[in-house]
DNA sequence: GATGAATGAGTATTCATTCAT
DNA sequence: TATGAATGAATACTCATTCAT
């Protein structure tokens, strides 16, 4: 309380810690009930019970609060993303994990993926992809990677693509599922795994039938074989 | 009432219509640009050439303005998408069209689909759909109950999963292609429909093939069978 | 409703006379509804059944139209006053009469009192006194007379200290009466008479008292002195 | 809390306190100039010498800075009033002193008075009493119950017809006086001195001429036995 | 006279940001 | 570091008034 009580010097970092918490978390809730717009940096510092100014000596603005907030977001995401997955199932499996995953938290954090929208915007630039996001969507890519390498996945199937199928069915599907007032739905997921399996090792599926087709052919070329040597026998 | 005669009767109602036009062109730039905090009445007016004042005439406020505005392009959309699709082609042909279509109008007003989440902030709720996009959904909708009706769609597929598959996988799609610079990409379509066809009826693509390859399999079985017995013969 | 019907055309100004009232009318409700400051003069055509336009035709502008209304309640006023007044009668008996109706009719139409206030304000003058008050003062002012002329009331009276006395008393009592929501109240009536009694001639009531008093006593001197003179002869 | 040491602790206090008055002082040279609806809070901001957004820091609003400047006005009425009363003399020359204070201020600061009626429009309610204004009016209910308990005055007089008459006269009296741009005038407050006298205790007034009756009387039977002894020698 | 669409001046209020302490 | 009082720019919206028809 008073200027100067020993003991509380020296884990000045630790406060401060602490402190940028308290703030993210005030920010985080007063931007997801009211809106960026609504927010205020006043209910945000009472939220923290810190005053106004203080918040201008952990973030520089308003907008850079709002985009620290997201990052959070985004990184607590990827975190629970990790431990959702179990990387030593065959990846179909790992990529159900974390669409399950991803579609649970997009529907219960809805706000906060708005508020990602309006993150973006920034100087000049109509969108910008935020770093966390981007270290998000590598849990991704590194299960599909891993695909590859275990020789799950097609070699030569287009990353971004598979991204785009992966994360917009399941965004639009969180959407959807809130404007309709329902929750978790297994059933976009189950559907979205088989889509994706048309990037799985030929030797299931379609695969299977190239091989019988492969068969077919040796036993085609078998049989002209034979026929010529009774032709010519 | 008036002095003069017929053939003005509709004049007042042409000059409102083009003034609406106008007030929407102006609203639409501004939007587009500034951003929906950005942009200010006073500036939608100056492009639109008239008072202030007058934007109240035609819109309650801004925020009645700016849904006005979305709500036109996502009719407008529609109107395109329409034209883009031919109904005579097998259903996947025309869904590829609506993909090519709706792929190419997101890139290219991409600002406009940000706006959109704007527009839905309503009242108390957080999300409201637009009529208009429900409209052009409905597009889509249409098209998939045809290729059901005509025998090309399995008639158990889920509808709102094929949406979500579909519209999230373009959003998606249009929103990185735009982070990376980059434009139309006819390919990410390409896998789109690829994986739509987990909803074909089974006797085209590869349920054709599987069944042709039984056939085959089984004349070839037929044919073995006469060689080896020519042989043992 | 067409253009031109015969016989329509032969009393136009009983037509104007007639919207004029309709005007004030409209104009009186929604200045007593809405107050000054509320009340907009589209709204006042709306319930009037004209164009906005058309109100400027009869008044020049908003603050005009106030001023009319509240000439025509203080005209109104006038005329009731008159009615309530029964001029065969003693002028106290008129003043109670007066005093009766004003107050009736201050605390019934209380708001127009109150746009009273705000018709006074006038170009640059922070007071003026409009015409139908004086007329309506008028009233009071003749009964005084006539008071004085019937040999009723003193000739020495102070008109104006009258008036404040009659009218701010009234003025007061009905506001303090609303302020406790209370209805018409007789005894203040009764206690406002009492008090104007020191305007009436004396010859009634005490004054004449005193004077006869003075005359006795002043005999009374005499006969003393005659009968002291008698008894010391 | 800051570097320097005591003494320092209640200068922010009286520093609030001074702009508290110099926005109060503002205020009310700005609405009593320019009238309610004239004042502008950016005038209002500059003639106190703050910043418009500090004005709101002070008081709610507009009609919140109104009040308090009329509340303040009838405050410091109260306060003046108390100090032109002598409650040593007798209730009548204390209700002389008051009416005296009453019309001279009343007749100065006209304006605040023309903003009172202003500053009474509040939430819904039409009318409401401020408490200021109630505080002033004990001062006159104060002296006439002092002048009952003294005996000075009837204990069956009515309270508010007393107040209706004394506040009553005077405001009609001052508005009157400045119409016609006359100054303060003891002769109404002589008036309305007389006309209370009809709640002093009677044994002055009119009681004194009962007792003259009762005097002259027994001279009377006093003269008339002298008479009958005169006559009877 | 009548209309009512168009005008545009006018302002209270908010709130991100700063800076003296 | 922390504070929070002070700032002042920035803007949606209203409505009295006008004028072309």
């Amino acid at each position: 309380m008073s200027a100067s009580v020993s003991g509380k010097k020296n884990k000045p970092r630790e406060r401060v810690e602490a402190r940028e918490q308290t703030i993210l978390s005030a920010a985080t809730a007063v931007f997801t009930t009211s809106g960026v717009d609504g927010a205020t940096m006043a209910e945000i510092a009472r939220r923290a019970q810190i005053a106004e100014g203080t918040l201008y000596l952990y973030h520089k603005n308003k907008q850079d609060l709002l985009a620290v907030v997201v990052e959070r977001f985004w990184a607590d995401l990827t975190e629970g993303a990790l431990s959702a997955v179990n990387t030593e199932e065959p990846v179909m499996a790992q990529l159900q994990q974390l669409a399950a995953y991803h579609l649970t938290e997009l529907i219960n954090q809805s706000d906060l993926v708005g508020l990602t929208y309006r993150a973006r915007l920034r100087h000049g630039e109509p969108e910008y992809q935020l770093p966390k996001i981007r270290e998000y969507v590598r849990v991704f890519d590194r299960i599909v990677e891993r695909g590859i390498d275990r020789g799950e996945l097609k070699a030569d199937l287009v990353l971004w693509q598979c991204r785009d199928v992966f994360f917009g069915t399941l965004e639009h599907s969180a959407r959807t599922l809130r404007l309709r007032d329902a929750g978790f739905d297994a059933s976009i997921i189950q559907q979205l795994i088989n889509m994706l399996k048309i990037y799985q090792v030929e030797d299931q599926a379609t695969t299977a039938l190239t091989s019988d087709n492969e068969k077919i052919l040796a036993r085609l070329s078998s049989i002209e074989n034979q026929l010529a040597e009774i032709r010519s026998s």
